[in-house]
DNA sequence: ACTGATGATTGCTT
DNA sequence: AAGCAATCATCAGT
């Protein structure tokens, strides 16, 4: 009768309302539903709160270096990934629910008319959970794409280099000029010239690995640069007064006598530490000097996908 | 949009 | 393990 069949309704409402918010819980532990519940749990996305955001936005605002920053504008995005996929999640289990219990008014009534057996019950319902889940589905779908993205957008150096600021570029060229004959710094030259530039020794190593092979491949051109630098060294060697400190600007060579600086040339670098006080260079911070923003990362609609942008 | 410069990665050699 | 050579992907000036 109806004191039962309302029973049965509650019941399966309150079964409803449980397994929503475990979907994979359910009986198909579908490999392609786990395999995206697996990431986002990995990437922090589903699972507990993390105090994320807090800790990115404190690292933002203790200043630090590039790469740090990086971290934490990163971080800050993933927050912002994971904030949209939980209240999208909820909304979605808000909506199951209340469609559940729209539907299962619209059987009570029907049930006046005709007889509903539980069976036909379950079966609406398991389709509103099917459809409800596909949703789901979706959305951690593209939650998971946009990490994705964000991810390669971020943490993969390389497809998100930026160049070294002027003055690094300046050491550097300073060392490698005026070790020509041996342009191979030791490790704790490396680590001295990592400091000094704020860059990390493996980035020194692949400074010089390029540099290496590209003077070597257009020893012309660099031999201009190489005469503007010797030129630079010894200036700053003898701390020659006289003539003015040279202008910095690094495409001003031209003119400088053929000094030909061939791997050779440069005798034995003893003028190692020197100069690289003369110039002013931009003193300020240098990621000033590059671009600002990426593509705007921010603002999500709808779609958590959305998150990271186009390109 | 195109192009040269440049930092990073990969595969190979020594 | 370090370096070279080729290549990729992005930067930055035009």
């Amino acid at each position: 009768m109806k004191p039962a069949l309302f029973s049965v309704l509650c019941e399966i409402k309150e079964k409803t309302v449980l397994s929503i918010r475990g979907a994979q819980e359910e009986e198909p532990p579908d490999p392609q539903l786990m395999r995206l519940d697996n990431m986002l749990l990995a990437e922090g996305v589903a699972g507990p709160e993390k105090g994320g955001g807090s800790a990115a936005a404190a690292a933002a605002a203790a200043g630090v270096h590039d790469n740090q920053i990086e971290h934490s504008e990163y971080r800050a995005k993933l927050a912002q990934i994971r904030q949209i996929y939980h209240t999208e999640l909820e909304k979605y289990e808000q909506a199951c629910h209340e469609f559940t219990t729209h539907v299962m008014n619209l059987l009570r009534e029907q049930s006046r008319a005709r007889p509903i057996t539980p069976k036909e019950i379950d079966r609406m319902v398991n389709i509103i959970h099917r459809k409800f889940s596909a949703i789901q589905m979706q959305l951690k779908q593209s939650t998971c794409e946009a990490v994705m993205i964000l991810r390669s957008r971020f943490l993969d150096a390389r497809r998100k280099r930026r160049n070294f600021s002027k003055q690094a570029t300046e050491v550097l060229n300073e060392y490698f000029y005026s070790h020509l004959s041996n342009p191979y710094p030791s490790e704790e030259a490396k680590e001295e010239l990592a400091r000094k530039c704020n860059i990390t020794v493996s980035q020194v190593s692949n400074w010089f690995g390029n540099k290496r092979i590209r003077y070597k491949k257009n020893i012309g051109k660099a031999q201009e640069e190489a005469s503007l630098y010797t030129a630079k060294a010894q200036a700053a060697a003898q701390s020659m007064p006289s003539g003015d400190p040279t202008s910095p600007s690094e495409q001003g060579y031209g003119h400088m006598s053929q000094t030909t600086p061939t791997m050779i040339q440069v005798s034995q670098g003893q003028m190692m530490s020197p100069s690289r006080h003369s110039d002013v260079m931009i003193s300020g911070l240098q990621m000033n000097g590059v671009h600002g923003e990426y593509p705007p990362v921010s603002m999500v609609g709808n779609n958590v996908q959305s998150q990271v942008g186009p390109e």
